[in-house]
DNA sequence: CTCATTGGATGTTTCCAGTCATATAATAAC
DNA sequence: GTTATTATATGACTGGAAACATCCAATGAG
């Protein structure tokens, strides 16, 4: 071997995330193989070294946007008492930074539509992280009965993403803010309606 | 004149309603001009006497989606006694016929998005479209005070809309269709705990 | 010294928005 | 009813952008 041995595994996660952020910026068609690895710091003739396709970047690069997702989320649970968990998460996702960064935001609504048209094995791909992250709500950060949380779970996320994707087409003013604080109160209350958990009424900005 | 009076404007819309449907399809980038007048039954050469850019056509068909979707929500307010106008609302919504034709179906959830990355002119001129069907919710269909209906619209919304994009991720099968129920469960329930005054029933857990 | 990795250059293809001279078809004028 | 008029449609053409993929000389780690 020349070079250290990690190196190349260093250089091939640099395009892995670099790409997971212009993909989310852009979409899923909205960078090329060459302007992607220049902005890696490299030119793309190596870039069929690291990857067999630029389909097979866009997997992974897809798969890591999501796990960093699940990671922080993970995160949140960890540091958070349980009854306060489902406000600490509202707080960070439906921010207006996270609105008006997507590149390091969720990827579900920046890429989700997009997804759905890829090939089955991309949409897949996908499917199965959009599983975990429903499983991590239910599990970790709701706190509900089992045996509701999985469909609540899924609302929860529901209503979070589509808050997004909505403040978004909105743009940054305050009819976006608007739509945000919606959410935020929808996924809230929602939550204080079902267990006994109390209040949490976050002062609309 | 030569050709009917109509002749134009017929072309005219015959043009944006397609447009409007495979964009829906496969994205604000997903046909061509040639492509696209082609399937209309005419040769692309006659596209700049109907618009001016491919962009104005972009527009235009984003309008009509959005009206369409509109006109569809007036129609179910006007044919369905109040109490029960959520209810239709969702039902016609969170479909899996909704879900697997996106072509017919409403442009948020397949085009949101892509929009919030186009042109500023092209992102107001959805935003305002999305602001009357939240104005249409909170008047015509929510059955809640007008104080809370504004907010409670965008969140019934953002939920309605989220859970399309998901159930559509999860492609077709049985978590899809969980999805789609976990979507309707939680609009209809949030909207009959609403109305009555407080928090009705605190359930311990 | 050796050779895997890198990166600059290049090939080739595909595609697309927009233009224009020409042909066609329907109405208005006579 | 015939002709003149003109809006609409045709289809080939342009010029260029952008994209994926491959090659090979140079580099530098071991």
């Amino acid at each position: 071997m020349r070079y250290s041995k990690e190196h190349k595994a260093e250089t091939h996660e640099r395009i892995v995330k670099q790409a997971s952020v212009r993909l989310r910026e852009r979409g899923a068609h909205g960078i090329g193989v060459a302007d992607l690895m220049k902005e890696v710091g490299l030119t793309h003739g190596g870039f069929y070294a690291h990857f067999d396709s630029r389909e097979a970047l866009v997997i992974e690069a897809f798969n890591y946007a999501m796990d960093r997702g699940n990671e922080r989320w993970r995160k949140i649970a960890e540091d958070t008492p349980p009854e306060k968990r489902l406000a600490a998460l509202v707080d960070s996702y439906l921010t207006t930074t996270h609105r008006d960064d997507p590149g390091r935001g969720c990827a579900v609504p920046s890429l989700g539509a997009e997804i759905a048209r890829e090939s089955p094995k991309t949409r897949k791909a996908f499917a199965a992280k959009l599983e975990r992250m429903i499983d991590m709500i239910a599990g970790q950060i709701l706190d509900v009965p089992p045996r509701t949380a999985r469909k609540q779970a899924m609302a929860t996320l529901a209503t979070m993403m589509g808050t997004v994707v909505m403040a978004r087409i909105a743009g940054n003013g305050e009819f976006s803010d608007e739509i945000l604080a919606a959410g935020r109160d929808a996924v809230l209350s929602r939550a204080a309606a079902k267990p006994a958990v109390k209040k949490a009424r976050p002062k609309a900005h």
